[in-house]
DNA sequence: ATTATCTATAGATCTATAGATAATGC
DNA sequence: ATTATCTATAGATCTATAGATAATGC
């Protein structure tokens, strides 16, 4: 009776799987987690829905696998923002990467939408990282506004300007998901340079 | 050979119609079209999928009646609104509306993500009318100003003023779907306030 | 007599598993 | 020897159609 040795997956089997999680972004992405289907995923890679599900499990693991990497892809990029822009330049960044990288994108707004229903396997995540994103973006406005970057701005006004900020980046994001000629990019710098213009100190 | 002669639909089934485009309306605003199933449809109305489908032909053909429906549906509220307020207060009513008629929010957002794909059946819809309502909105403000109960405007200021206004709109609304505690009538309130405030004309 | 609904079913999916074959790496 | 991939297939869907039965309204 030998003992079975793990030694976990082989480099191929890595890249392989770094690709079915690139493609699965854009079929997810595309049509819906419960739209998107394992063939079309296997399709587009070259391979059969089999291996596809040997690499991942279910179907269900391979979408978690597709939000954890976008969630660490687009952190990053915001986390590259300053204190002195209350990290609005980070956003900017994040806006440039998500016309570069379409199928994130569509992901992204497709599971914001379909994953609002409590039943949906990404549900925990999207509301999770909502709030995360949302408390995260109150927590930059009040470090640049006590650093004296921004004005004195009150809780209140606080948690509005992160509500509006996170509106109009999921907003104008769709608006270029519907119209691939919309400048995605021109807009919410512009939307930014209005909050930055609005909140500076009266002083300097 | 007698001759057929259409009587049209019964009372009955006109009815019956209303209520399979409302159940639709929830089941692929939570699932999306390529998810949402006329299996759930049918369930939902009591009935058979094969019933629903003879009421409209195709599952495409249900989904164009409910896009319809919701656009007839919201376009009547918006217009409610007053030339002094650029037609912003019937954007407020839109609100109420939709925080009471969730299953008709979940789909104007579930499809425009999901439509920007141009093999979505509902893609042209969604394009057009993303296109129509900026064109609206720019208009609004132009009349507004023009009126003088803005401030005067370059053609540039209205198109931005219209992609963040829209943008607030959805995005907040998305906000809301995935925290049902966020108070959106009373944010986009403040963002619409904010909005007139910084646009009213400089002399009264 | 027309419209509406149901049962039954065709034909095409979809996810997932089993078992065989191929590729990788100690 | 372990991992990766393929073929084949089970079992459960899904859309849509055909044909029979029930309900509606002239």
């Amino acid at each position: 009776m030998t003992t079975a040795v793990l030694r976990g997956p082989y480099k191929r089997g890595i890249e392989r799987r770094r690709l079915v999680v690139a493609t699965a972004t854009e079929v997810f992405g595309q049509n819906g987690f419960r739209g998107g289907t394992l063939q079309q995923v296997a399709d587009r890679v070259g391979g059969t829905p089999a291996a596809v599900l040997k690499l991942f499990g279910t179907k269900e693991k391979l979408l978690i696998a597709v939000l954890e990497h976008w969630g660490a892809e687009t952190a990053e990029i915001v986390l590259q923002g300053t204190v002195e822009n209350a990290y609005l330049d980070g956003l900017n960044r994040l806006m440039s990467y998500h016309v570069a990288h379409k199928g994130l994108l569509q992901l992204y707004t497709t599971m914001a939408a379909e994953a609002s229903s409590a039943q949906h396997p990404a549900h925990q995540f999207m509301t999770h990282r909502y709030r995360n994103t949302l408390e995260q973006m109150r927590h930059r406005f009040r470090l640049a506004s006590e650093a004296g970057h921004l004005q004195r701005m009150s809780e209140e006004d606080i948690a509005h300007e992160a509500e509006c900020l996170l509106a109009v980046l999921d907003g104008l994001e769709i608006q270029f998901l519907l119209n691939p000629a919309f400048d995605l990019e021109r807009s919410f710098a512009a939307y930014v340079d209005k909050v930055l213009g609005r909140l500076r100190p009266l002083s300097s």
